[in-house]
DNA sequence: CGCGACGTTGATTTGCCTCAACGATTGTGG
DNA sequence: CCACAATCGTTGAGGCAAATCAACGTCGCG
C-alpha cells in the first residue's frame, strides 16, 4: 500500500457521492496522509482526544466502548471505505469514550482538525458531503438502536447475518457477541439452538 | 403565536451557531412556514414519507417508533428549539418508521425538501450548520445507545433525571418508561424501591 | 512444548416482562 | 353538571431471556 494509491481510493469513493473538479480532487487527496496501524494497535483510544479522522483504505478495525464493569461493547466494525473517528471529540476537544483497534495490519488515511477546517475552506462542497455522510450514519445508528430495544438477541443476530453476510468469517465469535450486546456464552448457546431447530426442519 | 415571531425565534437560534447577513437571515426565515399541530395530532407518521423537516417553536412532541408487538419506544421528546423529522425519509424518499405526536397544542416551523434544497443553494453556509447539528445529534444518540446496552433500567432512569431535570413534570410516567425501554409497571416498581432506599438512608 | 485465546457446556440467579386486578384521576358527552 | 369511560399509576404472582460463575476441550502460536 502506498499513499498515492490510497488517495486515489478516497477520491474514487468521493466521486461516487459528489462532483469535484480536477483541482479540488487534488486538494482533497493531498489533505490526507497514509498511516499504517499494526494488528492490535489502536487508531483511537478512550480518554484521549480524537485528533484524527480516518478513512480505512485496507484492513479492519473494531470500534468499541468499555463500560464501568470493563466489558467491551462493539459499536461497529470498520472495513475498507469506512470512516473511523469520534466526531464529538474531534470537533469539540473533549476526550473520547471510543476505541478503534486494528484487527489485522491496516492502512488508514488520516486528517487532523486544522487540516480539515482548511479543507472545508478550500473545498466548501465537502460540507455537503460530510453532512450527508453524517446523516446516513445517524440513520443507521437509529435503526440499530431500535433493533436493540425492540428485538431479542436471536433476532438481532439474524439481522446482522442477513445485513452483513460473511461477517462470521471475518471477526471472531466473541466479538460478534459484543456487537450484539450479549455474552459469548449466550451467543454460543443461541447458535446451538438455531442449529438444532434447523436440523429438525431440514 | 404568529409566523413572524416564530421565524424570529428560528433566526435567533441560528445566530447562536453561525453568522448570517441580514439578507441571508431573511431568506432563511421566509423558507419556513408555521404550522399548528393540535394535541394528539401527528406531525410525522410511520409508513408515510417524511415530507417536512420541523423546528419546534412551542409545545412538545414525542418522537417514537412502534415495534412489531405494537409497543411504542420513545426516541426523544422534542421541546422548544428542537428539530423534528426523519432525515433518511426526507432525503431518500422512503417511508419513515418514526412518529411525532404533539403532547399539547404545538407550533412548528416547517420546510419541504424542495424548499430545503433551494435554501442550501441560496445560503450555502447552512450546509455547515446542518452538518454540525447532525454531528451533535449523532453524538447524543451514540451516548444513549451505550447507556442502553451497558446500564440497567435504574441507572438509565437516574441519568435521565440528572440530564433532564423536571422532565417528570412535563411528560407522564408511562412515557418516561417508554423512553427508558421498560414497561410502566417496571418503572413504578423501580421508583418505589428507590424511595424505600432513600427513606432508610435519610 | 506450553501458554493464552477462544469456544462450549452446565447449574444457578436475576432483571425485567407478562398477565391480571384494582384505585385514582381526568375528561367528556348527554 | 354529573355519570361514566378512558387513562394513568400501583401492586401481585409467575415466567423467561440472558447474565453469572465455573469447568473444560481445542487450537494456534511464540
Amino acid at each position: 500500500m502506498n499513499e498515492e494509491i490510497a488517495r486515489k481510493q478516497l477520491i474514487d469513493y468521493i466521486n461516487q457521492k459528489i462532483q469535484l473538479t480536477q483541482e479540488e480532487q487534488l486538494t482533497v487527496a493531498n489533505a490526507y496522509h497514509l498511516h499504517q496501524v499494526k494488528k492490535k494497535d489502536f487508531f483511537l483510544r478512550e480518554d484521549t482526544q480524537c485528533k484524527l479522522q480516518g478513512f480505512v483504505v485496507g484492513g479492519t478495525f473494531r470500534v468499541f466502548y468499555t463500560d464501568k464493569k470493563s466489558l467491551e461493547h462493539v459499536l461497529y466494525f470498520a472495513f475498507k471505505d469506512w470512516w473511523v473517528g469520534d466526531i464529538a471529540s474531534f470537533y469539540d476537544d473533549n476526550p473520547t469514550k471510543l476505541n478503534a483497534q486494528a484487527m489485522e495490519d491496516s492502512w488508514i488515511l488520516v486528517i487532523d482538525r486544522e487540516e480539515m477546517e482548511q479543507l472545508f475552506a478550500d473545498v466548501p462542497k465537502l460540507e455537503r458531503l460530510f453532512r450527508i455522510i453524517t446523516q446516513r450514519t445517524l440513520s443507521v445508528l437509529q435503526k440499530r438502536f431500535f433493533l436493540t430495544v425492540s428485538a431479542n438477541a436471536e433476532e438481532r443476530y439474524e439481522e446482522l447475518i442477513k445485513r452483513h453476510a460473511g461477517i462470521e468469517q471475518l471477526v471472531p465469535q466473541h466479538q460478534i457477541a459484543s456487537y450484539l450486546g450479549i455474552l459469548p456464552e449466550s451467543l454460543s448457546r443461541m447458535k446451538k439452538q438455531l442449529m438444532d431447530r434447523k436440523m429438525k426442519k431440514g
